[in-house]
DNA sequence: CCAGAATAAATTGTATACAAATTATTCATC
DNA sequence: GATGAATAATTTGTATACAATTTATTCTGG
């Protein structure tokens, strides 16, 4: 990774003061809700360290953090890896979210202000734009970042770190079980919901919400044919 | 604290293979569901060191991953403290737990077995036991741990993992905030929500933990007269 | 004796060293 | 050449050393 972009990525984020390990941190996450990252991808301590500059102390941290939001697995001694949700995962996953998104919408249709729709609408603006320019990567994280905002703006400090990953945890399902390139239009969809919030319509608003995660699920290929290369999950009969 | 009793508790944790961090862990988190430590207690990281036979780094591992559950806060530099949720704080985290608990009490209903409605109630049974031998802290550990339980039940690691998170913070608002001693005699109402639980029924059960909920927000002093140390709350409208 | 600066002690943040475990390679055997 | 044990290399886990920062104490002037 360029320096450059090393430092845009760090830019983007609000927030003055940023410690070394939110910084690596921010960087493998995004990198992950880019899909740059593949599940499974081994994320070796040293390595790492040589890339950010920073001793594996710091890493260590980071990929514990990510391994709390259980976007990264730490299997012991052996190592963290990005994560590679079963299909079981997923379809929990995905309930969560029907959860916490359904509570979230509900609290933003109560008391969302005109300029936090105009910031709703610019979000979606530049998803709008990675997609038609051709940027998916940056595309889906927007998307991501969307689902983010909407739970900030929800203004309950829980609800929000618990959406922060599932959303992560979304991007690393879709990475894994999405049929086709052609898939992620959501911003369409984004922008209903904003002009139903806008509207105050709090049952319009929710039922938007909860057909647009029945797309994202039903655009997975979830149905069990093992669309991976989990020896284990397709071995999971024999030695029961 | 003895050998014995630190051997008691790494027992009473499932699962085989605890690593160091996982046992510092796990006491530090009982610690505070049971209420010995008081919101607000400094954590230092050389004397928990001294006290589990362990480094520093266990130990920061420990309160990191506590940090990340947002039951100690760190502020950088300056060590890590017990979180001490302000009366907002306290507000979101119970009606995040509303949303929670509501999606593990349906997924409950929908499919447990006999088994894990005995289990439940050997949970609530020792939970009576401990009020009524008169050691609060362990019962008020044991409603947690209930609630825990459930979610470990409900079978979506996601809304698991979350619910520990607000269990614990639940705890803490309720050191903080709850009225009189002679408050926590959740017991009962669990046991009504087995029943319902065990008959299937879901709109009831649903009932019984939405009203269990405000009985637990009713017995604490949110009405920001303020029952509390925290200066800054006090104050808050001086240097506005 | 009290306020505030200067200094000392304690505590946290990071890097590094070494031990323990895992993974890769070599080598002997069939 | 393939299999499996022995060895070497890599990688992770933990402790420790030192730097940076914060907190406590001492000193000085009023």
């Amino acid at each position: 990774m360029s320096q450059l972009s090393e430092m845009k990525k760090v830019d983007i984020k609000k927030g003055g003061k940023k410690t070394q390990d939110d910084i690596v941190y921010a960087h493998i996450f995004d990198a992950i809700l880019e899909q740059r990252l593949a599940p499974g991808t081994k994320l070796n301590e040293e390595s790492l360290g040589e890339i950010f500059g920073v001793s594996r102390t710091i890493i260590r941290r980071a990929l514990s953090r990510l391994s709390y939001e259980q976007v990264v697995v730490i299997r012991p001694n052996r190592g963290a890896v990005v994560a590679s949700p079963s299909i079981e995962d997923t379809r929990g996953i995905l309930f969560a979210r029907r959860v916490v998104e359904k509570a979230v919408t509900e609290l933003v249709c109560d008391h969302a202000d005109n300029a936090q729709i105009e910031q709703l609408k610019k979000c979606v603006r530049a998803e709008q734009t990675c997609f038609d320019s051709g940027d998916r990567a940056a595309g889906i994280r927007l998307s991501g970042e969307f689902h983010l905002l909407l739970a900030e703006m929800a203004n309950n400090p829980p609800l929000l770190s618990f959406q922060r990953s599932l959303v992560s945890l979304s991007s690393l399902a879709i990475a894994q079980y999405e049929s086709n390139a052609k898939s992620h239009c959501s911003y369409d969809e984004h922008f209903e919901l904003i002009d139903a919030i806008a509207k105050g319509d709090k049952n319009l608003a929710v039922q938007l919400m909860m057909h647009h995660l029945d797309h994202i699920q039903d655009k997975l290929n979830l149905d069990g044919d093992a669309a991976t290369s989990d020896l284990k999950a397709i071995f999971a009969n024999v030695c029961k």
